[in-house]
RNA sequence: CGGGGUGUAGCGCAGUCUGGUAGCGCACCGCUCUGGGGGAGCGGUGGUCGUAGGUUCGAAUCCUAUCACCCCGACCA
């Protein structure tokens, strides 16, 4: 490709609605242009990227004995009624009417028409198991699109969905997705990591999100080297941290604690460490009406999505109101405490070993010290309620004097992987004959990959100061020739040209600045679009015998001798 | 969905308070000089000021409506 054939759309100032680098860098290098909010345009440098990320998941799904199927985008409304998330999917799916009135949805995913093609098709055991995926288009009408192609409203996923009839042939395929997802990711030649997740309202057994590292990654991540263990810290167990529980050894008192609402201006009130203090959280119960009490250690945050597992407490979790609180506790938010509380306490494990500690008196601006469980108040139900933090014992540790702890590193969720059940076979009655000649539900994983949020992924993990710098895997082009004077020297034309064309035949997806441009700015577009190699082609290095490489990643340039500058090339991108 | 903000040339912005018929930088086109990290000079192209209505002799500017886009919020005793 030569850029005078080329759209080259690169911009010298950052368009002022973009926040994150990689959405400035794609506006900047000419990959996208926004059309509405969420939705996007890829101008050529920007699909050539799209596209070897789509390759290399094809390539390694096929290896896997994936089969490429291309479903609709747009589905009818019959087929999710029948699987009931015509009602329960929400605002995110985008629904319209054609002309006759009928009922339509732009399909946010595929699980419906692929159970109901299937349920078609597959006849016999004989036939399993069989995972079928496609690269496809979807559209999640989002809250609040942003980060450009990060969170889209319009973009490109890569789903599987495979079908088996029984539980081990349905691990045996999640297992070889792991491992299929895995081989992507190190292909594309991004840092990543595999984390426990979720499995969320859909149920099953197993699910792992895929992250590409990044710190300016949305979800947090607490991984352990040591057990090779990673969770989202929504999910990351938090184990008991302090030692067991000490016998009382203060008789319980009232402090009078003025305007000291907080664990913060309790503890500096009373010189107390925040260790000794808990804090007492109202939340709705599950039982219609009632309230719940859930009690951290001062210094602890709560984890909302594991408070709402425990079965006394509404999911989702939903906070008491002021006047609810006022009724269940006698006092405002800031004063509440366990002692002479008739509401069901549900302690977390790091708040149950406490001896000696201080809470709310459950009376405005009045403190309990030295309370303890079973003397002052019933003892709570443990339960895991806290947010995991920084250093906290791996949980698959049993051992409190052990190393093991976790670091919170930050990722882009790009792949998820979980099984699905039955949940839609039987909604969509897919079933098929057992080796016995009997009707069976086929049991379901499903596999997505955000091939069109992995570009911008990317991005967040590899960039500098100049712009992108592309893993050679998905770079837009693996090469560019940057002449100096190629409009002048006849010279420089000539080896271009010709490195060009040999380059070219071996290939290798080069660019040949040709255009009549200054090398600065031939130097600075090529570093802003990430190529990952240049060679510059000038008349005096020339006459020295010589052409420059340089690398996108390194410092300096260095000089190559003419005649060796093929080997040297192939050897640095590999077609040696 | 709640709160805040912004719409003026492809991009970044000024002008709006105090109405007088639109401007700056970059980009783009032409010529000259230049030629290894976004160079310089001269000359140009390009905007119904988001849209609709209103007030006024006159509206980017004031009023009303509407649309679009952006940011913040769903960690709290």
């Amino acid at each position: 490709m030569r850029t005078s054939n080329f759209l080259l759309s690169t911009l010298k100032e950052t368009p002022a609605d973009a926040e994150i680098i990689s959405h400035q860098l794609m506006l900047r290098s000419g990959m996208i242009r926004k059309v509405a909010a969420g939705i996007y345009t890829w101008l050529p440098v920007g699909l050539r990227v799209m596209r070897k990320v789509e390759n290399i998941v094809r390539e390694e799904m096929n290896q896997s004995g994936g089969q490429e199927v291309l479903m609709p985008s747009i589905q009818p409304a019959e087929l999710w009624q029948e699987s009931g998330r015509w009602d329960m999917y929400g605002g995110e799916l985008l629904r319209m009417k054609d002309r006759h009135g009928r009922d339509f949805a732009y399909g946010p995913t595929h699980e419906e028409v692929i159970t109901t093609l299937m349920s078609n098709e597959i006849r016999s055991y004989k036939q399993l198991p069989a995972n079928f995926y496609q690269i496809q288009t979807k559209f999640r009408d989002e809250r609040r699109p942003r980060f450009g192609v990060m969170r889209a409203r319009e973009f490109v996923m890569k789903d599987a969905y495979s079908f088996h009839l029984d539980q081990t042939s349905l691990q045996e395929t999640y297992d070889l997705m792991f491992q299929t997802y895995t081989n992507i990711f190190n292909r594309l030649g991004l840092g990543f990591r595999a984390v426990e997740a979720d499995t969320g309202s859909i149920g099953g057994n197993a699910s792992h999100e895929f992250h590409v590292l990044a710190d300016s990654g949305e979800d947090a991540i607490a991984v352990c080297d040591k057990y090779n263990y990673a969770a989202n810290v929504e999910l990351a167990e938090a184990l008991q941290v302090g030692d067991e529980r000490s016998a009382p050894s203060q008789e319980m008192a009232r402090v009078d604690t003025p305007g000291q609402h907080t664990i913060e201006a309790i503890c500096s009130f009373l010189s107390a460490p925040v260790e000794k203090t808990i804090k007492t959280l109202l939340v709705k119960g599950e039982e219609q009406g009632s309230v719940v009490a859930l009690v951290l250690r001062g210094d602890h945050e709560l984890n909302e999505l594991k408070a709402e597992k425990h079965p006394l407490v509404a999911s989702p979790l939903t906070w008491a109101s002021d006047e609810e609180i006022l009724a269940a506790a006698g006092c405002a938010p800031g004063s509440i405490g366990t002692v002479a509380l008739e509401l069901n306490v549900i302690a977390d494990r790091s708040a149950t070993n406490l001896s000696d500690f201080i809470c709310g008196a459950n009376q405005n601006d009045v403190h309990l010290t030295g309370v303890n469980w079973g003397r002052d108040c019933p003892e709570p139900i443990e339960f895991d309620l806290r947010k995991v933090v920084e250093g906290d014992l791996c949980a698959r540790s049993d051992d409190q004097q052990d190393d093991s702890r976790l670091s919170i590193t930050r990722g882009i969720e790009v792949g998820h992987i979980f099984q699905l059940g039955t949940k839609y076979s039987e909604a969509m009655k897919a079933s098929c004959l057992d080796s016995n000649g009997k009707a069976a539900l086929m049991s379901m994983g499903c596999y997505g990959v955000g091939v069109s949020r992995i570009v911008a992924a990317a991005i967040e993990q590899n960039n500098d100061d100049r712009g992108i710098i592309w893993p050679d895997a998905i770079a837009p082009f693996q090469l560019v020739i940057t002449p100096i004077g190629y409009k002048k020297s006849e010279k420089v034309k000539a080896v271009c040209d010709d490195l060009y064309t040999q380059l070219s035949s071996l290939g290798i997806e080069v660019i040949l600045d040709d255009r009549n441009e200054r090398p600065g700015i031939m130097f600075a577009d090529a570093d802003l679009m990430g190529i990952p190699h240049r060679v510059v082609v000038g008349e005096k290095s020339l006459d020295k015998g010589q052409i420059e490489y340089k690398n996108r990643r390194a410092d300096s340039a260095e000089d190559i001798a003419q005649e060796n500058i093929m080997d040297f090339l192939k050897s640095a991108l590999g077609k040696a």
